[in-house]
DNA sequence: ATGCTGACAGGAG
DNA sequence: ACTCCTGCCAGCA
């Protein structure tokens, strides 16, 4: 349906960026999820691209986006899995030794939000 | 506009 | 959850 209710531009990168940001802390997304998300089911390349030239201005908690299996990007700034292991578990997220999450336990969905029981 | 790259995802080995 | 090939999308030269 010719229904874009979101616009279609460059606005891409604001379409990830507000999905990251509702993602509450203490629950992780995967970059499949965002994409399909914010309405391109196929775009999980792309929402890493746009994450990629993610300035810090967006205060976008990037650390929270990470890929199928509950990896984070090894190119992740400066820290690599380290500091991403520190960010998650800053955020009360329990990170194996394998710098991998249970899915499992910490994906979060837009839709369960009013099912958190915490 | 064309071509290559890349913080991915999925299937097959 | 490892490796290799293929497919999709946005960004940059």
């Amino acid at each position: 349906m010719p229904e874009p209710q979101i616009e279609a531009d460059s606005n891409f990168r604001e379409r990830v960026w507000a999905f990251v940001r509702s993602v509450p802390a203490g629950k992780v997304v995967t970059y499949g999820q965002v994409a399909a998300m914010i309405g391109v089911p196929y775009g999980a390349r792309a929402v890493g691209t746009v994450l990629y030239n993610t300035p810090p201005s967006a205060h976008v908690p990037c650390q929270r986006v990470v890929n199928r299996w509950g990896r984070l990007a090894p190119t992740y700034s400066w820290g690599g899995f380290e500091q991403h292991k520190l960010e998650l578990e800053s955020d009360n997220v329990h990170v194996k030794p394998d710098y991998t999450v249970d899915l499992e336990q910490y994906q979060w969905w837009p839709l369960l939000e009013a099912h958190d029981g915490a």
